[in-house]
DNA sequence: CTGTTAGCGCGTTCAT
DNA sequence: ATGAACGCGCTAACAG
């Protein structure tokens, strides 16, 4: 690779300071049109490239932003990740991808790397407990955190949060249910540990209680978010609990289960039992029958936590603002 | 915020110069083991993360690379893109995520960008044309496209390449159809400008020819590469050639778009029609009936890429190479 | 309107 | 085994 080009030798070549090509590339201070316009011509017949990485070292700042995620090959995170870059790209800036695998080890890796980089800001969808996403939160220069619900006690309450309704959600979801009479309504609450799986059911359990039912505990089964979890624990929450006519599922893949569960068993849906999903991800509507869900903005996720990330980042402050996103009820063939 | 740390600082408390500092940090160099760890004690206690930024001003190589990709949400991206980060995490680079939503303008603004942010290669999937995108390889310091040829003679023969045997797909799709007795096979060949389109049609034609039948070209429709557009364009076929018992589809979403298409005009998959799709997403497994494809190795396209491209960066040359990856046939209810 | 000076934080000489 | 001086490419703060 030839050495690349640098201002000094716009400079040079326009006969005039690095300051002044300094002040064309950025379009501040004043330059006379004409010298401007002659060291333009330079910039662009030489393709000058200003280095990033000296400005940055020499700003403070480096317009690149981290995104910590678990999956992008989980359409929900995917979604949120195109969010999120947009408003990245249309404010300026770029986007670091990070990719945890599920695992804590590797997010504190990752978050370390991003901190080597000198990101600006982080958005996290982090699967760290409580002592120790504190501890990674307070040397972020700016972080929002993602459907997490922090102590506002005991830990900062100067990160942002973006996060779901989902206490709604869960609620729209049964009430839906309760409408269309069903008394017997199961629930696949998915990971016990997921902060979005509790809000969740607390909607079910409100929303019955509202209805003056008292939920039942034999009713509701934890599992893993996904196809396969969601099989598994249908088919055993049907077996046991046959009486129920209709189904709350964590996710729209819990929920593709529940309905591979029901062609083994023989009941039909929705006759025999009624299901919703959650999340609207394009399967939702592929799937036969198509899936009942609670739509969740996973685009405006992202685009909002990049938002909210910027304005910290602006104003040099952390901000302590929580952002909630409503879900909206999808009425599809699962559960009319 | 407070200023950072810096190897300054470190070398001060530590009470040696910044160069052994350097030297704990890097590993490099011999450092008595008693300063050593001196130092490190002071590292972690001051919570010192070195800067990348200055570090990368001064070896002239960042460690990043970027990751040009039509849309993040689409789940053929998002599983290259998992492969790519996969391996550059593991190889220690960090990459920057930038989706070009199919926009030529948009595509050349994020190379600019991520020429200034100085990385060090680039993976692309690129939607410029032959002029344009020798121009764009041109001024990366590296560089290997997935799922696109180059013409030797004109451009760049200096780019890596990694991609699938489209044309040994379609071949395989079509010859099982042909095995299960089908003769008038219609092909949904997405679009015509997809380079991957072309050759599953020249697999198709050659499977044909191979089995001594003239493709016939009223049997062929382009159409978007979406549930949508294989919808339309597979009504419009079955309906212009009611004589087709089988259809090859350019990727599962299409042949998802064929699924509904029947399911419209009555026609009973497999029984009156065989599906075969292309690149086995998870949906091609969930729809009803489930869906024979071609599974693509989406995951190892994008970790190819990242290895051969940091081939290149180790060896400070380009290298020509290209790298084909094989799919699958992968049979289900669609095309027992 | 334009130029000069002095770093940004680190690694790479070369000495010692 | 350790240190001093210089430079990576750019911009902030002052001059003029």
């Amino acid at each position: 690779m030839a050495r690349d080009v640098t201002v000094a030798d716009i400079a040079r070549e326009a006969g005039v300071s690095m300051m002044t090509v300094s002040r064309v590339i950025n379009h501040k201070g004043d330059v006379s049109a004409a010298t401007r316009q002659r060291v333009q011509e330079i910039i662009d017949r030489l393709n000058y490239r200003p280095s990033g990485i000296a400005r940055s070292l020499a700003t403070q700042h480096t317009g690149t932003l981290g995104l910590v995620i678990p999956d992008i090959s989980n359409p929900f995170f995917a979604d949120v990740a195109r969010g999120a870059e947009h408003i990245a790209y249309a404010e300026g800036y770029s986007i670091f991808l990070c990719n945890t695998e599920e695992d804590p080890q590797r997010e504190l890796a990752v978050v370390q790397s991003l901190e080597e980089k000198r990101v600006d800001g982080v958005v996290l969808i982090s699967r760290l407990q409580p002592p120790q996403i504190y501890d990674v939160l307070k040397h972020l220069p700016a972080a929002v955190l993602i459907n997490q619900r922090l102590d506002r006690k005991n830990g900062s309450t100067t990160v942002g949060t973006v996060r779901l309704d989902d206490a709604a959600g869960g609620q729209l979801a049964t009430q839906h249910l309760l409408d269309r009479g069903h008394r017997a309504i199961g629930l696949l609450a998915g990971p016990a540990t997921s902060f979005s799986g509790q809000a969740r059911s607390n909607g079910y359990q409100q929303a019955l209680l509202a209805a003056s039912l008292s939920p039942n505990p034999t009713w509701k089964s934890h599992c893993p978010p996904t196809v396969e979890g969601g099989q598994v624990a249908a088919r055993a929450l049907l077996l046991a609990q046959p009486q129920l006519t209709a189904l709350f599922c964590f996710n729209d893949l819990v929920a593709v289960g529940a309905l591979q569960a029901c062609a083994e068993l023989g009941r039909r849906v929705p006759e025999d039992l009624a299901v919703v999903g959650y999340d609207d991800v394009p399967l939702a509507a592929l799937v036969t029958p198509a899936l009942t869900t609670c739509h969740a903005p996973r685009y405006e996720l992202g685009a909002e936590a990049v938002r909210l990330l910027l304005e910290q980042i602006r104003n040099d402050a952390k901000v302590g603002t929580e952002i909630v996103l409503q879900v909206q009820l999808v009425v599809r063939a699962s559960a009319p």
